[in-house]
This record gives structure tokens, C-alpha cells and sequence, in this order.
DNA sequence: AACATAATCCGAAACGTTTTGGAAACAATG
DNA sequence: CATTGTTTCCAAAACGTTTCGGATTATGTT
């Protein structure tokens, strides 16, 4: 491996200032510098991270803290985009990204502060752990900076990117009204978690809006869980048949509300019109093809990403961002026929 | 943050032999190491992983080179099961793994050799790169030690991992006609790439343990798009209407052959079987629910992990290896009838 | 007691960088 | 000429670990 002492003795200079003039000092005449960065160039020269991660006592890495899926599930997808989203913009600003994965580090008996200790973490993002993982809570209190993804932290240092929720939700509500629906279901993923809380708001919002009572009734948990989802929606639409549409939390759910509809031997969308949340792979697949909000996943990582090496570099940064969503009309929604 | 040199004040003893008791070396009394690692433990010592990686010369880190899909598309289903398999291994085995994604690179405009001299890469894995990417042709020449998924390399050098597609592909066509099928249309994604070669060899050993003629007539390929193989499969079908049963080499290319057939108002499955291949998330969420050929995706890339990673410390390992998959029968297929 | 061997420990060098504090050379100013 | 300032360079220390070669002590053998 060719050193920085390697170029300095080819280009006949002290080590000091081939690292100087590599890293871009103007304590270098330009004219050497240029022999310099000649010479390092045709020794394919390039510098090792490792020394230099030593001496400035920096890693350059930041992790990247999700939920582990296995077996593979459609919320797959999602992790994906947001873990695209945080290599990119991690790879650009030439620091690395390790991948967390909550249940196989409990699985191997690890603390948040060993993730981080070990690896000599700088920062890490979290997408997609649970409300109540025992991680979320452990990042609040280390001292490592953070940023949490659809996670609003209890304290100021914590920085924070989500979408839209209840503009979301607000605009999926309109939609059905605006189809002339009236009855309008809501399952959301459980009462607590941010996400969930924000959703319940604009549907809310949405009812108000057209003047609908709002019917805590017609509200179910499913606690994003498909088969949950199934079951609840079996149970609302048995107790209320006039409802002609429901609203889901997200995707999965209504994957679940689709099913739970066939088995009701329900015409889709004519008899029932769904609505998901998150914009997952899988609902352009589905028959019919799931209206949905939007999410800029990997918007939402890159964005933490930003947010979060800024902050390392010392920056001044935004601390919380919400990133727009839009609905996307497809066909589990049409005007009410019952 | 407490070094090694804190531990050994405290511990009365010297560097040299905290670093070795805390490593596990027989020259160390067994009484001083546990003095040394009751006292790192109670100065919640972790070692410096820079520092080590500096002086071993190991930057304990591969690279997962992989397609990078954006917008998302289903098969981030199956690279995020790579994913998995690859970074639980790599974690266990205190490797760190950095993600690679082939057209964010390219588009930094960055060689396969500046990646992993950047960033000091001990080794690579690939999934996932189109048979011609010119990273593979890179890889091959470097001599950073590699190993493919499902590409086997031309020098013995290289390691390769892979399903048993030709297996595979029988298993599909043995379904197929065991149901009572006899014309069986196949959509293959080229006529180069490894995976397509093998799956053909199965297709036509399927057909040859029926005693069905293979006719090339009925092969189309349609790069693993859906676009093209619902284009594909719509020409087909119209020149072949004899045809009952369509298998593809992959998922994807089946949603667009379910999509054609509903376009040509054929009855799923009964006028048309699909057969997919990949297993992908999103298979189980189409109607009908996919017959699709499984592939253990975290395992192939679990296993590539240990490949590899049993080549760098020098352990004697395999070089290549075949993971089964077996055909999952769901909803796509049924007798022909018509 | 004398010697050999084994067990246990340690000093110092090394890894490849960055950075500090200053030196040397030269130019500009009085 | 003496002084000050500027430009350009460098020696050496530092980062936290591993490892080489040897030193010291304890144990066993004659």
C-alpha cells in the first residue's frame, strides 16, 4: 500500500506537507502542491481512513437503527428507501453507514451503548422501531447525537424527521368525502405512537371539515399488523354496515381490510373503497390497486442523514423536518354503490 | 473515552498485558486477567476498533455491491433479504459491512477499485448487478477477494453463491404438469446470464420428463421487466393460444404475464396457470396469490458472508455453493381448462 | 546449590495519518 | 541595515492498539 511516505520521499517533501497539500492548506505553494498531487496520482495514492479516523479521533460512521424483518415482509420496501436515502447522502459526505438491526442485536444481548461503543458509532438514525422499544428510549438518554425517523424525542438535543401525517390523513379523508362517502372507518395502528396520533388528528380534521360527527366507534387498533387488521375491520363492518369506506394507517392494514372484505363477500371498490398509508411496493400490485398517501421515504432518510451529519460537523442545522406527502389515487376508491 | 492505558493504571500492570489478557492469550495469569477484565468492565472499557484495525492493518470491512433501486420497486424485497443475511453474519463475525449501490456510485463517477481502496474494503459480495454491469468484469480483475450471487466468476478465484435454479425451474414445470398442463410458455430474463441459462436447462428438463416437444418458438425473454413481459407474453399468446401455462424466471415478469393475460380477458388461473420465480413479498399479494419457486435470499447471502469472510481470515472454505429452493404452490395455478 | 525450564510480565516500536509550533527564506518597510 | 511580515516548509508528537523480543520471577531437576 502506497503511504503518505511514499509520496513525500517521490515528490521530495516532508509528510507534513503532502498531507497538507492533499487535504487543501494554503500553507503550500501551489506549484508543489501540484508535483504533490501529480505524484500521488500516478502512485494511486489514496489515503488511509483508518490512520486518519485514529488521529482525529472521528469515525466517520454513523448508524442506521431498524427494525430486523424476517421473514421478509412488505414493510421492506420502506427500510429500504430510507436506508438508500442514508447511505447516499452518508456516502457523500464521505462517512459510512452501518446497519443496526434491533432484534438481532438483542438477540446477541447488545445495549444501545455497546452498538455504539464498539463500533465507535458517531450518530445514528432510527426508522421503524416500535414506540415502545427499549432502543428509542436508550437513544434519548445516550449521549450520542441522534435523529429519529417518524419518533418526536421527549428532549431538544434529539432531531426528528416524519412526513406529513396529518396533512396525510386530512387529504385521504377529503378524498372519500369528496366521492361522496359518509361512513367513514378509521384503523389506525394503535393510540400512542406519534405517527398513529398525528393520522388520527387528520382524519379528525378531515371529518370535521365536512361536517361528519367523528365516532371514536368506528375507530380500531390494528397495531399495523395485517391479519389484526383483518379481524377489526371484520368486527367494525358487521357492527356498522352502512360504513362504505375506511381509512388505513397504513398499507399492510389495508391489505388486511381488502381481505377482510372479500371474505365479506364485498364487491371492491364499488361496495367498500380502502385507503392506505405509506405508499408500499406491494400496493400497486394488489387488486384493486390501493389508493394511498404518499411517503417520500427516501426523502425522509436522506433527510435525517443530513440533518444528523450536520450536526456532527459541528453546523448549524434544522433540527426537526417534516417532509410532504401527497395521495395517490388508484383504484380501491371510487364513489359510494350500496 | 477510557483506553487501554487507563485500564492498565488501574490494573497495575502494563499495556502490553492488558492487551493480551483482554485478547485471550495464554501468557497472561489467569488471576491478573480477571483483575484486568473486572476492572474493564467497571470503567465500561471498549477497544478502540480504529486503533486495532490501524496496527493489524484490517479494516475489518466488506462491501455489499447491489443495484440500487429508485424509485422502489419489488424486488427491494429481495436485496433487503441479502441485506440481512449478509449484515447479521458480517456483525457476528465483527466485520462491518458498508452498502454499495451500484448507479450512486457511478454516478459519483467512482471505479470498483477507488470504492474499496477508499475505504480500505477487505472484501466484496455482489447481488443483484445485471449480468454486462462493468463492476463485475472490475471485480473479477481486482484483487480484493470477492464473491458473487448468483454470477459464477471466470477465474477459480472468485467465490460464488447461488439457488439451484435449474432445480427450480423443474420443480416449476413438474407442477405444471402434473396439474395436466402440456403447454407451457417460458419467459426468461436473457439468454446470458447465469441464472437465466440455468433456469432454462430446468424448463427443458422438465418438458423432456414429460416427453413434451421444447419448442424455442415459445421462449421469450423480457430482462426481468414486467413492461416487457406483459409485451412478450401478450404476443405469445396470441400466436400460441394452445397455451395453458406460462413459467417465469422471475416474479416480476410474472405480474406483467397476469396483467397481460387479464388484458386478453383470460380467467386466473383458469384459463392461464403463472408460475413465478423468486419468491418475492410481493407474490403472496397479487390475485391470484403467486406459485412461485422460493429462494432463500437471507440464507444465500448469509452464506456469501461467511464465504468470504472465512477467506479473509485465511480458513479453509468452500468456493462455491448451491442453497435449495422448493416451489411454493398458491393460487396461480390450477389444471388448464379450456 | 546450580542449573534449566516454564510462567508471567513489560518496554518500545510500529501502523499512517493530522496537527502544533516553529524555522527558514524571502520580501517589504522604515 | 534592522525590523517586520509573509510565504513555505518541516520535525516531532499524538491517536490507541498490537506485537516483538526480551526480562524477571517462579518452578522443577539434578
Amino acid at each position: 500500500m502506497v503511504t503518505i511516505k511514499d509520496i513525500a520521499k517521490a515528490a521530495n517533501v516532508s509528510v507534513t506537507t503532502v498531507s497538507r497539500a492533499l487535504n487543501g492548506y494554503d500553507d503550500v505553494n501551489e506549484k508543489t502542491r501540484q508535483r504533490i498531487k501529480d505524484v500521488a496520482e500516478k502512485m494511486q495514492y489514496s489515503p488511509n481512513m483508518t490512520a486518519r479516523r485514529l488521529v482525529t479521533n472521528k469515525s466517520s460512521t454513523i448508524g442506521l437503527l431498524t427494525s430486523s424483518s424476517f421473514p421478509s415482509n412488505p414493510k421492506d420496501t420502506f427500510t429500504m428507501d430510507v436506508i438508500s436515502g442514508v447511505n447516499e447522502y452518508a456516502s457523500c459526505a464521505d462517512y459510512d453507514m452501518i446497519l443496526f438491526q434491533s432484534e438481532f442485536a438483542k438477540r446477541q444481548g447488545k445495549t444501545y451503548h455497546q452498538l455504539c461503543s464498539e463500533r465507535q458509532i458517531e450518530g445514528v438514525i432510527s426508522q421503524g422501531l416500535a414506540h415502545d422499544d427499549a432502543f428509542l428510549q436508550q437513544m434519548e438518554e445516550s449521549s450520542v447525537p441522534c435523529v429519529f425517523i417518524d419518533h418526536p424525542g421527549e428532549n431538544e438535543t434529539t432531531s426528528f424527521v416524519s412526513a406529513d401525517n396529518a396533512a396525510g390523513a386530512r387529504e385521504a379523508v377529503r378524498h372519500l368525502v369528496s366521492l361522496g362517502h359518509r361512513e367513514i372507518a378509521f384503523i389506525n395502528g394503535d393510540d400512542e405512537a406519534y405517527i398513529s396520533l398525528e393520522r388520527m388528528k387528520g382524519y379528525k380534521e378531515g371529518l370535521q371539515e365536512a361536517e361528519i360527527a367523528f365516532n371514536e366507534k368506528k375507530v380500531r387498533l390494528a397495531y399495523f399488523n395485517e391479519e389484526e387488521a383483518c379481524a377489526r375491520s371484520i368486527e367494525l363492518l358487521e357492527e356498522f354496515p352502512e360504513i362504505t369506506a375506511v381509512f388505513c394507517s397504513s398499507d399492510l392494514m389495508a391489505m388486511g381490510v381488502m381481505r377482510a372484505a372479500q371474505q365479506l363477500g364485498y364487491e371492491l371498490p364499488d361496495e367498500l373503497s380502502v385507503v392506505g398509508y405509506d405508499n408500499l411496493v406491494i400496493s400497486q400490485y394488489t387488486t384493486p390497486a390501493l389508493t394511498t398517501v404518499h411517503q417520500n421515504k427516501y426523502k425522509m432518510g436522506n433527510t435525517a442523514a443530513e440533518l444528523l451529519i450536520n450536526r456532527l460537523q459541528g453546523k448549524e442545522t434544522k433540527t426537526r423536518v417534516i417532509i410532504p406527502g401527497s395521495l395517490l389515487v388508484r383504484k380501491s376508491t371510487c364513489p359510494p354503490r350500496r
